[in-house]
DNA sequence: GCCGGTCCTGACGGACCGTCACGGGCCGGT
DNA sequence: ACCGGCCCGTGACGGTCCGTCAGGACCGGC
């Protein structure tokens, strides 16, 4: 660290909203109505991002939608973004559950290909509970929004740490000389499972059943995964 | 086809604007000025898209960055998203490469290993060419707009069908039993090809280094391909 | 009833949208 | 050179949405 400049006292200065209450625009912190109507808000949000295009969200549609106006919006947020934004947020605390399924399950023996199959067909449910907020926090990643990459980091970073700690403890079982990062492994892994998960629908444009799509990356993530064959039913 | 209704010539209805003409807003067709106009409008709607966010895309600017008026613009385009459609068929058109990629090289043999990097390597060069635009693509393709779905599709699917015939192409040589679709397998490769070229920078971020990256994918599409395992030095 | 903080909103200037009728420029015919 | 017709571009306009501000309604505590 560096040092104290003169003058500066050692403690913390008193800065007025240097703590992590919820701030309204004007400063004031909300009580238990003004929480209600910004939850509202947040619904609304979430809601009209189902059906319409996030470039033609707009934020009277929002507050009008909320039974509020659009000052009322700004009063809790500085522009729709902040509001996916917080959606957003909510959505990676829900994505923890997907890392606890593959650290909590069997990779070794017969369960293998179950515990494989478990993590397919929950990362689609998760795409599928969250997909217009998903599309949008893809978006604003592409276009380098630090705010949005670090949602997308911690859902999907999660995950893929989970996996390359199995890929490493069962590469160490069998004395294996595969050298290749598991964690950029796990990533590969990872990315396949979000793509597929957010375009299943134009896979069944393709002609393609869900159900072979399923069984295609529970196969993909096995083999990656444990190095094995699948078993042969599957 | 359905008979004729009765008093309707066998031969085309004369319908003025029945053809494939390029057409302005007004049904007019465009000389050689006009053409201009618009194709300077196209590029400036391509460079706009790399610097300012999707939804700050403003037809004001396009139009003024392109030494025109925003009337002008809407006399060759009924709104922003129509000019990216027109980008991303052009980029539509140059994909067409990365399935040749797959068809023209061998996958059997020593051979097998490097035409699974090549895949890699052009896809992520492809994505980083065209990076913004299939930004939009694939937003818009999740929001249900079916004119981008469309060009999603026909870039993938390309990729999707040459890949899925080398994998039946080999497995009736090795007399596999596997009897997952071929298709199913080849689009979850594709998907992974593309969404870790989508995403790759989040990888970075994973400090994660690009050629373990390429590496692990060039080896995960071999084994799934063709069924073995990536050669020792790979 | 009064007061202080919380909560909401009407109203406003400004930006952008999408459309129209009009004017200016280019070209071929005479 | 002149002219008519067609191609091309634009100013201007009503409408929508943005983002802000001052002011008023509401709600407890005293």
């Amino acid at each position: 660290m560096l040092t104290n400049l003169p003058g500066v006292s050692a403690t913390e200065p008193v800065d007025p909203a240097d703590d992590d209450e919820l701030r309204a625009a004007d400063g004031r912190v909300p009580g238990r109505r003004g929480r209600a109507t910004r939850q509202r808000l947040l619904e609304r949000t979430a809601e009209m991002l189902q059906t319409s295009s996030y470039r033609d969200l707009k934020v009277v549609d929002i507050a009008r939608g909320a039974g509020t106006s659009p000052a009322t919006f700004y009063q809790y947020f500085p522009d729709v973004e902040a509001a996916i934004l917080v959606l957003g947020e909510e959505m990676a605390r829900d994505g923890a559950a997907l890392a606890e399924l593959v650290r909590d399950h069997p990779w070794k023996g017969k369960g293998g290909f179950a515990t494989s199959t478990a993590l397919v067909d929950g990362v689609l449910d998760f795409w599928e509970t969250h997909r217009s907020v998903l599309r949008v926090v893809d978006l604003a990643t592409g276009e380098g929004d630090l705010r949005f990459r670090k949602i997308r980091t911690r859902l999907l970073n999660d995950l893929a740490v989970a996996l390359s700690e199995v890929i490493t403890g069962l590469r160490a079982e069998r004395r294996s000389a595969d050298d290749v990062d598991p964690m950029a492994t796990a990533g590969v892994l990872v990315s396949m499972l979000a793509h597929v998960a957010a375009h299943r629908y134009g896979f069944e444009f393709w002609g393609i059943r869900t159900d072979d799509t399923r069984r295609s990356m529970a196969r993909i993530v096995y083999t990656t995964v444990t190095g094995q064959k699948p078993p042969a039913g599957a």
